[in-house]
DNA sequence: CACTTGACCTGTCCGC
DNA sequence: TGCGGACAGGTCAAGT
């Protein structure tokens, strides 16, 4: 799915373009993506759209919350006229007509746009809670869920203190363990041990304070350049204009299996971990 | 308890 | 061209 960057260009992109709207309907397609009673969303106002690690959440009037997820493949698509606001899992169809084959949730506004959910794997899921609930249920509604990582309150110890929670797991699993850190995924996990020259195969428990700070800088540097250059997927694409997300373009590792390695002459190697793909440099990082 | 694997789904790509 | 299998930016539940 879209991991942290992405999920916040686009709640970027929908904060500007939908607060103050009207929901005039929504079309559920695929029941089981939409958890809750549609009919209480007509008429309400978007309040704000805000995002906690990859989750994504719409505040409307009468203490209502639209809270996404929207997993592997999930994207998100504004649309008013010609204008588009996309972002999300990559695909060109997503630049073409709405709705397409994997609209899973269709919302209508009163101004006559529209926001399309797609999720061609369907994984992905949206469902209606009580605002007021979210704070005081945080655990029970978004799960457990450990720091930001682009928040001032992440510094290197508390990384450290908080991967140290597990003890014999490998470093770049750990990374992706939502419960430790929000919002990094399997491309940020790889890029982050990259910038640190860390090996994502090493325990937690071997990691020196001073790796732990490289893998602090790492893993904020990894988001940030993404979010710089909007993600890794389509994002603020308006009209014939579009703009695709970079950052995969800028990428050290992730996907770049049996390339050149950009601070040796050696190859990106790519292992599996959990059942995920990792990539890294086998002479850079130790 | 801590960690790994399978399941949820559809689509695409790669080798035979 | 067809087909099978592996794999895909995530997260649960079940299994070891």
């Amino acid at each position: 799915m879209p991991e942290l960057p992405e999920v916040e260009i686009i709640r970027r992109g929908l904060e500007e373009k939908i607060v103050g709207l009207e929901i005039k309907n929504i079309e559920v397609i695929r029941p089981k993506t939409f958890q809750g009673d549609r009919k209480n969303l007509w008429g309400k106002k978007v309040l704000n759209v805000w995002r906690r690690a990859k989750m994504l959440g719409i505040d409307l009037t009468s203490d209502l919350t639209l809270l996404f997820h929207l997993k592997m493949t999930g994207q998100l698509i504004f649309e008013k006229g010609k204008e588009k606001i996309i972002g999300g899992h990559p695909t060109e169809d997503m630049l073409g007509p709405m709705p397409n084959k994997s609209t899973v949730v269709i919302f209508s506004f009163d101004d006559g746009s529209h926001l399309y959910f797609n999720d061609q794997r369907q994984f992905g899921w949206v469902k209606v809670i009580p605002t007021s609930r979210i704070e005081a249920e945080e655990k029970k509604l978004l799960g457990e869920l450990g720091p930001e990582p682009l928040e001032k309150d992440f510094t290197w110890q508390v990384l450290k203190d908080n991967i140290l929670k597990r003890k014999k797991t490998p470093i770049k699993v750990a990374l992706m363990d939502q419960s430790l850190i929000a919002g990094i995924g399997n491309i940020y996990a790889s890029e982050s041990l990259f910038l640190a020259r860390v090996d994502p195969r090493r325990l937690v428990n071997t990691i020196t304070d001073g790796e732990f700070k490289k893998l602090h800088q790492g893993i904020v540097e990894s988001l940030q350049t993404s979010l710089k250059h909007g993600g890794s997927t389509l994002s603020n694409f308006v009209d014939a204009e579009g703009k695709k997300g970079y950052f995969l373009n800028f990428a050290n590792v992730y996907g770049k299996e049996g390339q050149a390695c950009r601070g040796c002459p050696d190859k990106v190697v790519k292992i599996t971990q959990a059942g995920r793909g990792t990539y890294f440099c086998p002479f850079c990082q130790k």
